[in-house]
DNA sequence: GATGAATGAGGATTCATTCAT
DNA sequence: GATGAATGAATCCTCATTCAT
């Protein structure tokens, strides 16, 4: 049973049995045990590393959280788009950026989308201000290309948490429905609907 | 404690209770006592109405889905949609409905929006398959105005899902974020937002 | 195994077997499994009538106290003692009180002098508490009687803290090492041995 | 942490640790790992010295009794007593010898008063018998008193026990109720208590 | 002798569910 | 239908102890 041995630490070894116990039953149905197994170590020192079940899934899903943001946002400043084909080759950038890191490593997309919910109610709010931070800077960076002219300027707050939307699921498709489809392809395609809409001529009621 | 007494039946009083209950503690750390307690009956009674826990809210989701359902996808078939015009006029009222009618019970949104990941894995995948089906007729109706050379020739399974994922942050805003915001706006923004995109002039690459 | 069934209820029947697995293997050793199983209730069962193990040991030994400070302190006032001999009729009637009462329930007198002191600390001071509110109605009671001139002006309380060590191991003595005893010789000496000292000869040096 | 550092070795480190800890949480709550990091030694080195936390427990009360009965017993047999004035000397200066030695050090007073019931059954009753050789030792003292007409014929094993429980609870009194109270004063009141009794006017019915 | 990472047996507690009334 | 006392399986976590270095 032990299969993820071989690996240098207990600590590395429980957090990529918990990825892979996590993602195939569930939070709720884990059992610390089951972790235990996999990573081929004792069930006490689990707690030595880890203060409880819970405290290993958050250290994943801050951990996937802060590396994201990181090669993501934390990269790529509104500040640098001068013009559309900017605006337009930085998303596309951010895009392929998230797609192929959740493909690089599908057992962690589907713990952070899925099972975070099932965390209790306070760690959960935890995570939902991570969320309302993504937002908040999200929101910044459509003010910001709203001003220069780039983009529209929709409700900024509202564009940002759609833009959230998209995201999550565009990962959902793109790890879990079409996990072999071209990459390039669907991020064309992402950033076209992002960036120009699904109407190909203009609608009449545009807002605001 | 009971206050959601004096409503006709136990049942009703149960399906009440445990919406409030579970928005407010999240699923795992209501307990069926929590439920009895508010619906002011006793405990023995949950089990004549409802096989278990996961039972009462799974009846809750799929109460909320189907009715969303029959007011979304059921009344507005694309084959209705002749032009932009149309379709920019349909898009609105969909969204219109979902956002209005989440607005109206947002306990229930909650539930289902953040809770439902909280289930036992092979419950969850039988809700997944709920947003398969929402996601496929999604797909044709994109297929089908991209026939009529009505909306681009995106992906349509990726369009569908990225619509998706649009709406859960737009109703998480809408209902969360936003409860006051006027909801016109709202939805003259997000059809804006789905139709054109978001930039202002087309940019250079689109896709395919 | 389970031999304390056929008693009335539940709650009855875990008190008693409580006392009797905690006075019998201590109660660090005591599992919830030997009260349940001694009771014939159900694992569960124990928790309906008892927060934890530890609740149910303070609610021993609590109620072992105020039943046995009722029939001693609270019936016998410092006031109603006119004389020495008054005294000591009132010291031999308490003696009596406590000695045949513990006698009684050998189990129970057990688990308050020996087992209580395996609790935790916090909970310790409690009981501690109700030691110390005990000597102070001794030290209020040898006070009075000083001032009346019937017993000697000794610190009145160190003599109230004495007074509870002789107590406590002239339990020991005739619940543990003499049970066979005569309850009425016992009382004779210990009451000798409190008014009128081991001394035939009054010695010279006497306090303060 | 380590607050007892500098002292020679690690064996001696352990031992007033431990005493410190045991004292400040009680047994059950005390952790070796607790003692070790007091101790500012590894966690294995505690195994070297001590085969078991229970075992340098019993040391440390094992090594408090033998010290002090050395100090009592050991120096001051019955057989030396000529008269009422010898008695009252003696058992002054046995009081006095035990009330400084607890005094200068309360924790371990505190531990083997108040810790030593939290030990597992069987080594309680190990030290139980440690007692109950101390009460016979006290019984054929007073037996031999009685013998000499020094003091009263009272049944000697309950004086003896009767006499433990005095010390118990002076010692209670003198190092953690009154710790800043006349040691002198102390163990006048004390003596006079235990050999001319509570009572200034000698009662009726004496025993036996 | 000293270390401290690793061990794993052991037990209190929870709570969904049942069923006799 | 309604009740609610009783059930007991299931699991997280602690911590004394070991042993390779």
């Amino acid at each position: 049973m032990p299969d993820v041995k071989d690996t240098p630490n207990a600590r590395q070894r429980l957090l990529r049995a918990a990825t892979s116990v996590f993602s195939a039953k569930g939070y709720a149905a884990t059992r610390v045990s089951d972790i235990v197994e996999k990573a081929g170590v004792a069930q006490g020192t689990f707690y030595i590393y880890f203060k409880s079940k819970q405290s290993i899934f958050v250290t994943l899903v801050d951990e996937f959280f802060s590396e994201l943001l990181q090669l993501t946002i934390g990269r790529y400043p509104a500040t640098r788009v001068a013009d559309a084909s900017d605006l337009s080759d930085q998303i596309s950038k951010i895009w392929h950026t998230v797609l192929s890191y959740c493909r690089a490593r599908p057992d962690l997309a589907a713990l952070v989308l899925q099972e975070r919910a099932a965390l209790p109610k306070d760690e959960r709010e935890r995570l939902a201000a991570s969320y309302q931070r993504a937002a908040d800077a999200l929101t910044r960076y459509c003010v910001e290309t709203a001003r220069r002219g780039i983009t529209r300027p929709l409700d900024p707050a509202l564009a940002a948490w759609v833009v959230i939307g998209m995201l999550e699921r565009a990962v959902h498709y793109a790890v879990f429905v079409a996990p072999q489809a071209d990459l390039d392809a669907i991020v064309r395609n992402l950033v076209t609907f992002e960036l120009s809409g699904l109407a190909l001529a203009p609608p009449k009621n545009t807002a605001p």
